[in-house]
DNA sequence: ATGAAAGCGCTAACAA
DNA sequence: TTGTTAGCGCTTTCAT
């Protein structure tokens, strides 16, 4: 029997490290069954291919052993990783949890992982980070990438792809629409008696709200000026709002929840009453219109519908189903307490 | 020659799904350069290793033909999949998504990618969430946990885990010490010469903050209700105002930012002014305490430095360093518009 | 209904 | 320095 110095022991032996049980593979179950290893597997991918009773043994030893299919080898030997990529500008901006959540759950009922991915709005990044995600997921949701049309075209060539708030002809897209929205806060405004308004726009020509709203408050009759494009900050509706009480408009509305916020702050300041004074109305929805001060009269769109659409797509897409699909997500006005009769 | 009807044909032929290019595989780079596999494998994983001319070739042709390692089949043969999972219980609270970015920007220089999973805060799915995540990430990270101390000790016994407050002995936890942040808050009421405060209490008293409050608002020697604890939401902070104006209090802490925001709303609703009349300071100076109105004094728990932190940690031990590490992340006193001398 | 065996793309011995 | 080769865990023909 050797001698063993106290002490030594421990740092001779190769140290064990903090994976206890080695994962459990297919084969350990397939022996503990009684069964081959192909048996196992049509238990997991084919259940009815496989008798009665012999499906149960396998599944007793699977579940006794803690089993569960190793990913990599399943991708690496199907080609499939069973997980989406959702690429995003920014998950600070309170629009997009909400989406993640959503599309999360519903990947997750459909087998699927989400795999997000947020660009920091850096173009520069952009490609790198898809080039990353690309090679572990099916497909990739694109949210108002700033890729080239080109270099879409060129992605969704490799693998599938859904653009949001993009267009490249060929690439099944969502697109959402603030149609209604705007719509119902034209009338809404109208309703309450206001006739002069400014809309605050936000930056990104390419999906600018502008139009939409141009047109739907003339429709309204009202009259409508445009301060922007800035960039959609906080600091955008503070500074918008000092243009707005050297105009003689009563009602603001903002290119999202955030300018509209920076807006409520700077009247507060002020010392012009929201809604008495001035109404103020939103974009989005977010938690910050919710809990703002007043609440936020805002245009929401459904992150629900929005990420199970976009789920939906990417997966039927994938399944080789949807050529160059377009998918409108619709949007409506949510009154809270920051728009009422006009006043001054 | 065999006759075909018109239209059979595409639906006879296997359809081609929109993979245009398969995948380019180390072999064919071999190929391309005129070597080995193992000289390319060696030319991605140590360059080093690998003659400088021999590896530009390699590196040219890589490049020509667009080849990125399958990240499948590196995680199967190896054993690690270079990326690290990031479990917490709801993405919407605005709290969370600068940790995740912080988190993702750390990870992504060291070459890992981040996946996170949002358990909705639904103990029973949890587990299952993990499970899911586990197989695919090198290590997880787990913010506050609703798992038994025993499942979480068996799991960490799995696979590197580390905690975020919770503590199990012999796992690797961060823990967010409100310490600092509090007795600056304190401090600062009683500069102001506050007198009677009161804490609204969230949930979850296994973390609850209240006992450094108390500790810290009697050093400073101002009188402390609790109200609570309640469930940390608008809501809770929008009924909590009520029963602040019933009391004499003159400053209000509030479990975190969204209670405070209720409080701010309801107080508003009732005609106390913030801060003339009631100080108001929420916990984690998330987006929220920046765009309110009034603006919110709050205690800062720095995304980045936690993120940071956590991630370092969770790699070390990864990599087999940091046995039953604990890191402390401090916090401060962001002062803003909400606070002020003592009125009423 | 079940088993045997090939091979997905890659890395790491081991050889040369 | 470079090449040959086994094999990671799994699915899927092809046999039986």
């Amino acid at each position: 029997m050797p001698l063993t110095l106290p002490g030594t022991f421990a740092t001779i032996l190769p140290i064990d490290d903090q994976e206890g049980s080695v994962a459990v593979t297919i084969r350990q179950v397939a022996q503990a069954a009684g069964v081959s290893v192909s048996t196992v597997s049509r238990a997991f991918t084919a259940p009815d291919q496989v008798q009665p009773q012999t499906l149960q043994r396998i599944r007793d030893a699977a579940a006794k052993l803690g089993y569960t299919p190793n990913p990599a080898a399943r991708s690496l030997r199907g080609g499939k990783t069973e997980s989406l990529g959702l690429i995003i500008p920014d998950i600070t901006n309170p629009f997009f949890p909400p989406i993640f959540k959503a599309m999360q759950a519903r990947a997750r009922r459909l087998g699927y992982t989400v795999l997000a991915a947020d660009t920091d709005e850096r173009e520069s990044d952009e490609l790198e980070t898809i080039t990353a995600v690309s090679k572990r997921v099916d497909g990739m949701i694109l949210w108002a990438s700033t890729l080239s049309e080109d270099r879409l075209a060129e992605l969704a060539e490799t693998m599938p792809v859904v653009l949001v708030n993009r267009h490249v002809p060929g690439i099944p897209e969502i697109q959402i629409s603030l149609t209604a929205g705007i719509s119902q806060a034209a009338e809404h405004l109208k309703a309450y008696g206001h006739t002069r308004c400014v809309f605050v726009n936000g930056s990104r020509p390419e999906l600018s709200r502008g139009k939409s709203i141009r047109e739907a408050f003339e429709a309204h009759d009202l009259s409508l000026v445009e301060f922007g494009p800035y960039e959609p900050r906080f600091e955008t509706g503070v500074h918008a709002a000092t243009l707005v009480t050297s105009s003689d408009a009563t009602a603001v509305l903002a290119h999202n929840d955030l300018v509209a916020l920076g807006v409520l702050h700077q009247l507060a300041k002020l010392g012009v009453d929201v809604p008495r004074d001035v109404s103020v109305i939103g974009i989005d929805d977010t938690l910050l219109a919710e809990t703002s001060t007043p609440s936020l009269t805002t245009i929401r769109i459904s992150a629900q519908e929005l990420a199970t659409h976009a789920a939906d797509l990417l997966l039927d897409t994938i399944g080789g189903r949807a050529g160059g699909r377009v998918v409108e997500i619709g949007s409506r006005l949510i009154p809270r307490s920051s728009t009422g009769p006009a006043g001054r």
